[in-house]
RNA sequence: GGCCCCAUCGUCUAGCGGUUAGGACACCGGCCUUUCACGCCGGCGACACGGGUUCGAAUCCCGUUGGGGUCACCA
């Protein structure tokens, strides 16, 4: 039998990090053994569909790269993928369930099953449904609408004996049939509710594993009685545990952004990505910049390998040592079986450290390529640059190496492609390097005087220069270099010297120094 | 509250009766070094508790505690 799987999203209009993990171990499931993946939009409920809702779902999925063999967008033989389109084949099956005695329609108000449900709750016992508004004949139907009530079509739950399904994460699972409520199936204007749809969708796909978060394993006992109920197979379940807020057990939420804000590694997630925004000059969206939701490491430039692989490992491990798994390689090694049960919190920094070790892997010109999107589109250089420009970029991004853990952050060395604009010296650095080293100014003085003598200007030609000046003024690299670094970049922290003298050139080089100097003279005049 | 689920370092996990309880991230030291970062070396750090079963329990059973999920004309 072809495995089917699919994700079932409701168009929220955001991609959760623990949907996406759902959907992974589907579609692992799915391509390992070479069957479909499914996409279906869970849109029965019309309130709360927002327009527009779908496409960041689609574009986060396309975007890490897990692509369904049916659904929206791609169309298949058991279409439409949408919900709201298959109101029919939901309302012929409760028609069916209804004849069959498995469903009946229920005229109480909510009010009145509410009071019922709060009677049980005070009393402490499980509620159980009176049915004194079931009308299973024709004439009492009349009755009830005779007095204007409205009907819903309700589930009629067995009183006795057990449910039990086998679940392949859980294990055997037991529910007792009298302690499930008549579920309603569908509304009192006709359409259908999510169990109902979802069984009949389920069949009608032919979707073989149903893996889904745990949260839906409550549902699975009336789901079953749907199913079977209707004469359908049953699939086979797999209740996954949730993924949770860092550093506690409750579900990640993508609504509790200000409480997670006060984690330590939460926190720097998010203003790392916000400091990729700041360089792009952009305001980040407030729905949707949010670590719990896709788009935000799409914004900042994180790789999806990195994403897939750190959530592969959100509840699941291979061994005792294996870390790395690339797409085939996890696709390859996923099982159910190893799922872990307890619920797994959302670790950001672990997060980063799988994106910079996959960010390390790529070679110069693709890691450049990564970056040079964010250079444009932060107007520090246009899609059709002249080769120099070009040639500088990617030189700093060599440069830089490992310190761009993330695409986005090529935008830290502006410096190097702002170079009209005058620097934005970091106080603190300027203070210690420049300010407080009372010949820090003479020295910069004499580099500065000394740049028209450079003869070549490159990495090696710049060490040349400097080290040829160290031992003609007697001066040791430490002398010079920090109170240099800060004249150029501005900052006391970067890459290579050398490098950085390079990639900005003579000109620039001098310039600084003498905007330093004059800046060091005019703090020093305002404090003096 | 009813029902259900879960429980190994701070976090993700390995462990499926006998291990000095292993790894990864984070953290803390040190080395490297023109700063930062990387890298390397080292360190800190866990079986929630109580009963059983057993020659022997992190591993099996029961209970306690703790945490969580779910109880819609939402999905």
């Amino acid at each position: 039998m072809t495995v089917r799987t699919r994700f079932a999203p409701s168009p929220t209009g955001y991609l959760h990090i623990g949907g996406v993990r759902t959907a992974l171990f589907n579609w692992l499931l799915a391509k390992q053994a070479g069957g479909q993946f499914i996409l279906r939009i869970d849109d029965t409920d019309a309130d709360r569909n927002v327009a527009e809702a779908l496409q960041p779902i689609l574009d986060g999925f396309r975007w890490l790269g897990i692509d369904w063999d049916e659904g929206p967008e791609v169309g298949g033989p058991c279409g439409p993928y949408f919900q709201s389109q298959r109101g029919e084949f939901y309302r012929s099956a409760a028609e069916e369930l209804l004849a069959s005695g498995a469903a009946y329609w229920d005229y109480s108000r909510p009010d009145e099953i509410q009071a019922e449900r709060a009677a049980a709750e005070a009393e402490g016992k499980p509620y159980v449904p009176s049915r004194r508004w079931m009308a299973e004949t024709e004439a009492e139907r009349a009755r009830f609408e005779g007095e204007g009530r409205q009907a819903v079509v309700r589930l009629k739950m067995p009183r006795e004996g057990t449910c039990a399904f086998d679940d392949l994460v859980r294990g055997q699972m037991e529910f007792e049939w009298e302690k499930e409520a008549d579920h309603v199936i569908q509304r009192a204007d006709g359409s259908c509710l999510y169990h109902l749809a979802n069984v009949v969708d389920d069949q009608a796909f032919g979707i073989t594993h149903v893996v889904r978060a745990v949260e839906h394993l409550a549902n699975t006992p009336r789901q079953i009685f749907i199913a079977q109920s209707l004469g359908y197979p049953l699939p086979t379940y797999a209740h996954l545990p949730f993924v949770a807020e860092p550093g506690s057990k409750n579900k990640l939420s993508k609504r509790k952004l200000d409480k997670y804000l006060k984690h330590p590694d939460f926190k720097s997630l998010h203003e790392h990505g916000e400091k990729v925004m700041q360089g792009l000059g952009r305001q980040p969206e407030s729905a949707t910049f949010n670590p719990v939701i896709v788009d935000f490491y799409r914004e900042v430039g994180y790789l999806p390998e990195a994403i897939l692989n750190y959530l592969l490992l959100l509840g699941w491990s291979l061994d005792d040592h294996t870390e790395d798994f690339d797409r085939a390689a996890m696709i390859e090694a996923f099982s159910l079986e190893r799922v872990v049960k307890a619920p797994a919190s959302f670790d950001p920094a672990k997060l980063m450290s799988f994106q910079h070790r996959y960010e390390m892997r790529l070679d110069l010109e693709t890691r450049y390529q990564g970056c040079r999107k964010f250079l444009i589109a932060a107007g520090w250089m246009s899609d059709d640059a002249a080769a120099d420009i070009e040639a500088r970029a990617r030189a700093v991004v060599e440069a830089a190496g490992d310190r761009i853990r993330v695409a986005g952050d090529v935008l830290e060395y502006s410096p190097f492609f702002l170079l009209d604009r005058s620097l934005e010296y970091e106080p603190k650095a300027f203070k210690k390097r420049v300010l407080s080293d009372a010949q820090a100014t003479e020295r910069l003085a004499i580099f500065r005087d000394a740049v028209p003598s450079l003869e070549d200007p490159s990495v090696a030609g710049w060490e040349a220069f400097l080290q040829s000046l160290l031992e003609r003024e007697g001066w040791s690299i430490g002398q010079v270099i920090h109170a240099l670094r800060v004249a150029v970049t501005g900052s006391a922290v970067g890459f290579g010297m050398y490098e950085s003298l390079a990639i900005l050139g003579p000109e620039v080089v001098a310039r600084r120094i003498d905007e330093t100097i004059a800046e060091a003279t005019r703090q020093q005049a305002a404090t003096s």
